[in-house]
DNA sequence: AAAAACGTTAAATTATTTCTTAACAAAATT
DNA sequence: AATTTTGTTAAGAAATAATTTAACGTTTTT
């Protein structure tokens, strides 16, 4: 009888667990990650390092699968190689700390915006400059030509601007900028709709 | 002669529109929006404002695919319905204020998350508090209901300090206190590689 | 009021992505 | 050195998602 409860409860246990490994993957779907992968890390979110094994028995799926996700999930830097002892097997390790998460992966996104529209800037600047400086060219297509260009320009701000924001989120100052602190009641009222 | 030249320069003029377009679209897609609905959002936000109509010419795509793609720009409010005086046909107008696009499509996402975590969150400890609670179970798995429960209840600071970073950005308070200015020498050369 | 125009929804097709099985390459053990 | 064991790559199958055509309802014009 005895026996029967502790299987319930852990039951109980494992489905609080997947509760959160649900909400973390429709998170991370929110920005794009595949929700299989979302699953993934939540899953060694909470049972620690892992060899891909112990992923593909406990998600139930391939191996070549469990590899893949890894691997998308090491290139959003939240998930890491492991040294285990005595263990010949890779293991990997996901990061807990949401923050360091929030940090990793936020960073570099924006950080690759930057670099992408920066640069496709200054290539279509250079064609509209040429089209501005051309002579034989009517006036009122190097007014068009001006006008994108002067949109362009006018664009660089946000992108210094969100290259600072991510530098300052790499370094972890923007968490000492923007304290955490106790929910104040009306944060905590935003999620007590349906006790 | 003239005329063929006229002929370059609008070419090159579109181009150059298209290079930005695309580099938008790839932007978007990196926030897991698709390429499509980010083309889309690059050329209204060139075009200025547009009829679904217009968008199926520009695009060459089916006016369904346009009514679609709006809708969802529209959800993550970056798209917004206008008035075009003596026009019979809906207009859309992009938000080409990139600060507010960053504020509006980040803010809602983060909101969405701290909402959908916390709620889980609140979920899996009512589950683990029963298990706690409960008499009739040995004492190893209450450790484990408890170590899980640990975890959870520490995850949570950091989605107070999201929820604060999403309130920040959506009052533009944020761009206040991380103040945008020319770039610094190290940041010019991050984009100076291939001049 | 009838006809036309517009936007959306539904159904079907097409394309893309994801996942698996199978084959392979690399590493480690015996 | 030979044999396992492990991880990845390749190819095929399955599932998803995007796109189009067609149909519908609504609004506007005449």
């Amino acid at each position: 009888m005895a026996e029967f409860r502790d299987e319930d409860a852990k039951g109980s246990i494992e489905n609080a667990k997947d509760l959160v490994v649900d909400s973390l993957a429709e998170t991370m779907d929110l920005y794009g990650v595949t929700r299989s992968a979302g699953t993934l890390y939540g899953t060694m979110y909470f049972e620690g390092d892992m060899t891909l094994d112990e992923m593909r028995d406990k998600l139930g799926m391939s191996k070549p699968s469990m590899s893949t996700g890894v691997k998308k999930l090491q290139d959003f830097n939240v998930v890491k190689k492991t040294f285990r002892r005595g263990q010949r097997k890779h293991t990997y390790i996901a990061e807990r700390d949401f923050f360091r998460f929030f940090s990793n992966f936020f960073s570099d996104k924006w950080e690759r915006e930057v670099n992408l529209n920066l640069e496709a800037i200054r290539h279509a600047q250079e064609q509209l400059s040429e089209v501005i400086a051309s002579e034989s060219i009517s006036s009122h297509l190097k007014e068009d030509a001006e006008e994108v260009y002067q949109v362009l320009e006018d664009s660089k701000p946000y992108y210094y601007w969100l290259q600072r924001l991510a530098a300052m989120v790499k370094s972890g100052e923007i968490f000492e900028m923007i304290p955490f602190h106790p929910p104040t009641k009306e944060e905590k009222e935003m999620n007590e709709g349906d006790t």
